[in-house]
Order: C-alpha cells, then structure tokens, then sequence
DNA sequence: TGTATAATTAACTAAATAGTTAGTTAATCG
DNA sequence: CGATTAACTAACTATTTAGTTAATTATACA
C-alpha cells in the first residue's frame, strides 16, 4: 500500500456482498449494480478489482471451496482411526455450511445445472473434497472398519443431505405446524450431523 | 378449437423448450426470446399464452412435480406393506427423475436459494411429495417395519442422492479416470435406486 | 362464400444490464 | 511541500431484457 486507501476492506467488502447476493439469488439473479450498492461501493470499483461478473462469482465460489476442504483437511489430522475421521467429516462439514450458508445454496446451484458454466478451477475444489471423503471410506474398508460400499453415493447422501437441510431452512419453518417434528425444525445442524453419523454407520458396519 | 391454429401444439412446444431450458440454465439464465427462439415460434406468443416469464416457469415446475406426484401415488397403491411403498417410493422417483432430467436440476435450483422466491403452489407440490414420504416411515413405524426416525433427513437422503446423482452425470463422467469406480460413472440410476433403498433398508431396521 | 375469431407476426418501448472511460480524491514518501 | 500513484467516482455506451401493440393470417362454421 504505497499509496491511496484501504484496498482490501474495500475488496474483502465487495467479496462478501457478492457471496450473499449470488447464494441468495444465483449468478444470473445478481447484477453488479447491485452487489456495488450492497456493498455501498462504486460500480466501477468492481471492474477495478476484478475481471469481471464471471471472475467475482468464481472468486467467491472458489474463496468458500478452498475454506471448507483446509477445514475439513486439518480436522480430520487430529483424527486415530478411519470411524474418527467419517465423524470428523460430517460434523466439520455440517458445522462449516451452517456458519457459512452460502456454501450449500452455491454448491447446490452449481451442481443443479449439471456444471454446464462450471471453470475447472471450482470443479477442482469440489473433487477435493469428494476425494477426502472417498479416501476416507477406501481406508476404513481396508482397515476392516467399513463394508465395501459406492463412496459417491455415501458423500451425495452426506453432502446433499445437509446442504437441503441448511437451505431449506426457512421452508422447513414455515411448515412446522403441519408436519410436528417430522420436519425437524427446531434441530440444529450438530444435531443432524450427529443423526447422519449414527444412521451412516449402521450402513457401513453391517453386511 | 372454433377458430384458427393448433394451439395445444404450440403451447405444449413452448412448455417443453423452456423446461429444457430452465433446467439448464435456471430461471434468470434465461430469457423469453431465448424461449422463443428454440421453440421456434414468436416471442408474443409465449405471451398470448402465459401472463409472464414467471408464469410459464411455474407452469413447468408444477407440471413436473404433479406429475411425479400422481406416479409415485398410483405406484404405492399397488404395494402390501410399508416396506414395499417404501421401495417405490425410492425406484418411481429415481425412474421419473431418469425419465425427466430437468426435475431433479430444477428442484436443486428451486432449494438451493432457499425458496425466496418459490410460489405458493410449488411449494405445495414439494410438500405433497415429502408427504408421501412422510406417511410410509409412519405407518411402517407403527406397523413394526421400522424403526423412528426423522422424515425430512431421510426424505433428504433419497431426493438429495438421486438428484445429484442425476445432475452430476456428465461431472461424474468427466473424471471417471481419476476416480475409477468411485464416482460410479457407469451405474444406470436404476442400480442406485437398489443401492439406497438397501442401504436405508440397514438404517430403518437396525435399532 | 364470407365473416367472426383464434393464432400469429414484426416492430416497438422502457428499463436494466455488463462493462468502459476520463477525470478526481487522498494518502504516502522523497 | 509537492509529486506520484493507488483508490475512487460520475457519467457514459451498447446490448439485452421483459413485456406491449397494432396489424395480419388462417380456419371453422353459418
């Protein structure tokens, strides 16, 4: 910073802006006029720092990617044993997309429309972290942990499941009268993580 | 029809162009003339025919959730017991969704921004499907079949598997090399279908 | 056969959009 | 202090957008 004003507030300001705006509404749903005045900024200022619209969202995207999967990555080091690190897996990834809601509702918006605009980049740091899961399972079947099973399918089940659950958030609010507890309202994310857990062992221990 | 063209045709053109569409693209990642173009018809006429963009959107995402509603009710009418609804639960949502790729992208993209801007009665055909859910794991329950648990989490563990299952085809494919089978780029949505209701099968009977 | 009317079109409007540019402010440092 | 330069702004362009309208075509039916 040699010369002129604080260049990163003003940068980190725009970067979460955007990442509520485009979880909230899409890429396509959002316009830079928008994240500008969101974010209480010049239009231009978002040219100044960023390629452009398309480079933002991948910046945004790609910010909460490489968050999660370091996360993830150094939770499970503290780990013993294959059963400590499927834990780990859920209860890190459950708690990081309620602390970060944007994630899911990204994730989910990316993956609905089958990738088709998907840069290499973000698809990079979505196969990560598949790969710590799947590495997880490969492990736990080999150390006698786990039964042989299909690791994509077991992470759609993990991930899509708590992703629905933290974006379905409100709706599941707004119909808890008609459904009682079915709909589970009042959990909190440590509560589901710790149900998916349970549930996932007993389809992973028993033949 | 008294006077003029076919109009059923067209406007069943219509609705199908912007089914494909939609589901690609999500709804602010298309525009009418888009629309219009790929039907190959004028663009006043998806105005002659429905009141607005939204409009025409939520005739096709209706269309499509009453659709696999009727399905799967009409399927578990022929079944015995909770068991076996439960399997038909699973397999006739898993087939439709094969059958009508752009249900599954359309429904990710419907909850993946929280349902801010879903409609009344869209929101009714999803709670109508949940419901269908909700009174199998109920009545099998009850019945002995099955053990509690919370619906909307494994009502999210099957919707959620098959709909990024469905979506993320081409991704699958597209590192089948890195993964091997893994990422279960060959499996037909059929085998899934078994493959989750066997798995569930362990989490619903085991106490 | 002619007329009523449903189906269709081309051309339009007003607003919003992504992105640009030329100029201005403010901090830093010699 | 004054020049340099990074940070910032207002005003602009060209394109795309949702939606409208007035005129036109085609068909059934009396």
């Amino acid at each position: 910073m040699s010369a002129g004003r604080d260049s990163t507030k003003t940068k980190t300001t725009i970067i979460y802006s955007a990442m509520n705006l485009f979880a909230k509404n899409g890429y396509d749903g959002v316009s830079v006029e928008h994240i500008a005045k969101d974010a209480n900024i010049n239009k231009a200022m978002i040219y100044y720092y960023f390629k452009n619209k398309a480079t933002l969202y991948e910046t945004v995207v790609k910010k909460l990617l490489d968050d999660i999967q370091k996360t993830i990555k150094n939770e499970s080091a503290k780990c013993q044993n294959p059963k400590e690190e499927l834990k780990s897996f859920i209860y890190t990834f459950a708690s990081f997309a309620q602390k970060n809601p944007h994630l899911p509702s990204l994730m989910l918006a990316e993956l609905s429309s089958g990738g088709k605009n998907l840069p290499e980049d973000m698809f990079a740091g979505l196969k990560k972290i598949f790969s710590l899961l799947n590495k997880i399972l490969k492990n736990g079947e080999k150390e006698g942990y786990f039964v042989e099973v299909i690791p994509i399918v077991i992470h759609f089940m993990i991930v899509g499941t708590i992703n629905l659950f933290i974006t379905t958030k409100d709706l599941r609010q707004r119909v808890q009268n008609e459904f009682d507890g079915d709909v589970c309202d009042d959990c909190d994310v440590d509560t589901i993580a710790r149900y998916i857990y349970k549930k996932l062992l007993k389809m992973l221990q028993g033949e």
